[in-house]
DNA sequence: TTTGTATACTTTGCTTTACAAGGTACTGGA
DNA sequence: TCCAGTACCTTGTAAAGCAAAGTATACAAA
């Protein structure tokens, strides 16, 4: 179910607009980020790479995250869009709509 | 004409990977391909991008570079794939794919 | 002749990012 | 008691894009 492993090189600084993305939808807390990135199709991303990334967010004021307590198990971290992160993710689809677009010249026609 | 700028850290490990689809279309010089680059909408890459990534792709047997003259001014530095690197052009393509599947879930339903 | 522009390639060092590896701690079942 | 699943954090490493600077050729303008 985790799929095919993307390589890292490629998911430089996608990853960050991604989870922005995903926030975007809707409240999330890491371990669940985790297991959602994996459905999407992004493969299993680390957790090393995962909540040190959401903490540089949360530094960057992109997100906020509010602790709660679970009954299953360790407290969780709820991390939702602050207006920074709102501008950004709208940024941030934007530049990737661009990028799609020129790659699919290159996979598409030019494929032959 | 040069379009704007896709974050650098957005196109780490998918430079090298346009290029070698674009080589993959016919051989290409790298004064060329900056040009290329820039008209398929990558934006201005830098030349300090693209010669270091050409030698390192060569060093790595993907590309093979032959230099010849031009009457319009220094020589130029020719490049096609190895086979090696139609075998990585391949796998590249199948990996965005599923990098762009998984954006897709993002930037089109899950916007609202 | 000299100067400047466009062409064309190379090198060095910096910054950012994904990741591996390891750690802490809570819950519930064997 | 022990272990798996859940949930988060920290440290150090390697890779990639890029800025900045350099070298060199052809050609047109001054």
């Amino acid at each position: 179910m985790a799929g095919e492993r993307i390589p890292s090189q490629m998911l430089k600084g996608i990853l960050e607009g991604a989870i922005l993305l995903i926030i975007r939808q809707g409240e999330i807390y890491g371990y669940a980020l985790h297991e959602k990135l994996s459905t999407l199709g992004f493969g299993d991303i680390p957790e090393g790479t995962i909540y040190p990334l959401l903490l540089k967010m949360q530094r960057n004021k992109q997100i906020i995250g509010v602790r709660h307590p679970s009954t299953t198990g360790p407290d969780r971290k709820y991390y939702h869009l602050s207006a920074t992160g709102e501008r950004d993710a709208a940024l941030f689809a934007q530049q990737w709509m661009q990028l799609a677009a020129a790659m699919d010249q290159l996979t598409q026609g030019g494929a032959l």
